[in-house]
DNA sequence: GTCTATAGTGCGATAGAC
DNA sequence: GTCTATCGCACTATAGAC
């Protein structure tokens, strides 16, 4: 049998998830989650600067998959349909997931008033890599920087849709239904 | 004389820009501030709960412009239309302004990881208080919440904008340019 | 580990406005 | 007199210096 078996980091942070929504993010140690995962406090520090960050190392994924999506995507697209191939891709990442997962995991997020802002900060990180994935496709400015903020809302709320009570549609069908109710803000109602 | 001048946390507010951009958030204590606006420490506190609010109690009057624009605007509008209201009634709140303060401002904000935070905890809030007002109105969701973290992009690319080197155009005219580039987001390029 | 400086709070006293 | 803003003091907590 190996000395460690592999995916010490995945297995980090689904202990992680189980305890923080079982017994509440202050009231769980980083030693305690390790111990979860059969390794130590000092291993979870090596794969986490630090405690928040166990609930977050899922963003790199998503924003290697949103900005692949547009640095592919064909020419002569509208900012509005690069993101959406882009929210596309991003959906992609989720299908594996159990959404129940998701779903408690976003219910520690929204516990916790530094998990919040955590997460904002993640947003804006992810928004400021599209607006320069735009930019690299000739996309001028304010263009490429309001295209990636309305690609972050979209998400945003397609992904809180998703996890609403008795939803079953796929993330990627809200997402595409999501944009389509952004590009028409502009009808008078 | 009487014992305390008026507008007491005008001058606190005052006395932190001056003091934070010639020494540094972290440098200028509470006290110095409350100093330098001829009041004590304490009622320093009494006035912002905390020393980076001193910063951002303008917010307030800033989201009393966009939701009344919104309660107050004429019937059968697209919810773009009327976050294009917003913003203007919103621009108003800058114009008495002097563009160098609103600079220093920005630039100590910029220059401290717990303030930009705030900074974006606020627009959150702001965000949700347009979201509410749009709902009034009768707007569904999700448009309501992606009109109004529309309006929250836009005005902020309006504000850096209006606050960049050389720029001399008014807040307004800024908002309405940034506003028609989100509504051609749509345009194949 | 100790020491210092500062953030932030609770409470009561006081000086004015009305 | 009431009401409110300010003040002064004492307190806890914490971050950094050493």
């Amino acid at each position: 049998m190996a000395r460690w078996e592999p995916g010490a980091a995945g297995r980090l942070r689904e202990a992680a998830v189980e305890l923080f929504a079982r017994q509440g993010f202050d009231q769980t140690t980083a030693a305690e989650i390790a111990a979860a995962a059969g390794l130590t406090r000092r291993t979870f520090f090596r794969h986490f600067p630090d405690k928040r960050d166990v609930l977050f190392a899922g963003e790199a994924a998503l924003e290697r998959a949103l900005v692949s999506a547009v640095d592919e995507a064909p020419e002569g697209l509208s900012p509005l349909s690069l993101i959406g191939l882009a929210l596309d891709r991003a959906s992609d990442v989720f299908v594996d997931m159990p959404r129940d997962r998701v779903r408690a995991r976003q219910a520690i997020i929204d516990s916790d008033a530094s998990l919040l802002e955590r997460q904002r900060e993640k947003y804006a990180a992810l928004a400021r890599a599209m607006g320069a994935a735009l930019a690299r496709r000739g996309i001028g400015e304010p263009a490429a920087t309001l295209a990636a903020e309305c690609a972050s809302v979209v998400f945003t709320v397609a992904l809180t849709q998703w996890l609403a009570d008795g939803e079953s549609r796929s993330l990627s069908v809200i997402a595409a239904e999501v944009l389509a109710e952004l590009r028409a803000l502009d009808v008078p109602r």
